[in-house]
DNA sequence: CCGGATCCGTAACGATACTG
DNA sequence: CAGTATCGTTACGGATCCGG
């Protein structure tokens, strides 16, 4: 328990004890789509000191939501992945993401800091299972300098950052917002290519398959008015 | 958005920004089961001062997920509701209940707070909607110095505090732990009754199959073990 | 260079006292 | 009852330094 407990016997305090401090989700967020490094954390939590970002991680340790690894070889580097309980909290973190993306999140906003990978929890939380039924593919997302890649399968979705094994479909964008602008369907990919704001290599049908993968939440407006009974 | 923001364009992260600092989420959950007072939140947080409750109550009015409300005659008294976005926090903080009462609640702990109110929140978390086929009741809760009352209709589940107006069953416990374990179904409606620990008024049938209406989840132990690929 | 540990100024929090 | 005001304590953010 953090050395500042809320002290109540509830399932939501206990919760919040361990992982509502600042920046924990967030860095839950960044560890759910695999093990990262230490410096690829600070790098993707800008604002985040290092001694913190070491404490919290020693802290989850102890809590047994992350455990230290050593990445596979060639690389053969310590970092960081979640346990059993750290994936769990999965649900929590897409809840928060979709609430956000329906009542918080609005146009880009200026020097806001954006990495295509957090697109890539977006699209967990607003994938469709039914509209994946009998779909299946690889697709690997190049982003600006960033890789990451999905894997569609039996109604499922499993997006994973680093490049995939073996994809069926590259999908290269300049940058995130035209990554983004495809995702949501405002943009075409042959209309993208043209402007070379994007290229694509492998099996393109599979592309316009993902599209409809997805249902966006319509952002909403934050009102002060209290809900009626 | 508050003063300290993540300054990242990502919907998890504006959503913390919003709700993500100490206590915001536990003051949603006080308000999800309807309207409060400045005095019944300031009871039901205790440790969190005075000063940080009503700056916090002021930040989420202007950001559009908090509204003063007055409550209905014969109170005429000031209060506090949730937006239409501030109910729509409802499975955020309901996610990180279900991963509390996994990952992080175990029994009570020395000195904890424990206001039977939060097991509102429980049971909309492990209620099973296919359970509650054709079940419809309205029940009410005593339990200690609270009341509550959940209405079950058409597969859902409705949780709120105060009394119900016509209530089916009313269960009065005499203390949180007894009214956990009647719920749980650890302990039966009529030996809780037989040691003086509860009482029933109205349809008693109502009650067991209000039990059969939950999944309780279960507990599990937090490892530090890297969860397989 | 990566992975941290240490230090210090600032902002946030917690407890209590006080006011309309 | 519903908040302000105040003040000591804790947590955070940024920078610098250190060992492999």
């Amino acid at each position: 328990m953090s050395r500042r407990s809320y002290n109540q016997y509830c399932a939501t305090a206990h919760a919040l004890d361990i992982v509502g401090e600042r920046w924990t989700l967030l860095l839950v967020r960044e560890l759910l789509t695999g093990p990262r490094r230490f410096g690829d954390l600070q790098a993707n939590l800008p604002g985040m000191g290092t001694g913190l970002l070491a404490a919290r991680l020693k802290y989850l340790t102890e809590e047994g939501v992350v455990a230290p690894v050593t990445l596979p070889a060639p690389a053969n580097t310590p970092a960081y992945a979640l346990t059993e309980a750290g994936h769990a909290l999965g649900p929590a973190v897409l809840a928060l993401a979709d609430w956000g993306m329906t009542w918080a999140l609005g146009p880009r906003a200026e020097g806001e800091v954006y990495r295509a990978g957090w697109a890539v929890l977006a699209m967990r939380s607003a994938f469709v299972p039914d509209a994946a039924e009998g779909v299946a593919g690889v697709y690997e997302f190049r982003v600006a300098d960033e890789v990451f890649h999905a894997r569609v399968e039996d109604r499922s979705v499993e997006t994973v950052h680093g490049p995939a094994q073996r994809p069926d479909v590259v999908l290269t964008a300049a940058d995130g917002d035209t990554f983004k602008a495809l995702l949501l369907g405002g943009v075409s990919f042959a209309d993208a290519e043209r402007e070379g704001r994007a290229t694509v290599a492998g099996d393109r049908g599979l592309l316009d398959v993902l599209v409809s993968l997805f249902d966006w939440p319509q952002p909403r407006e934050r009102v002060s008015s209290a809900r009626p009974r």
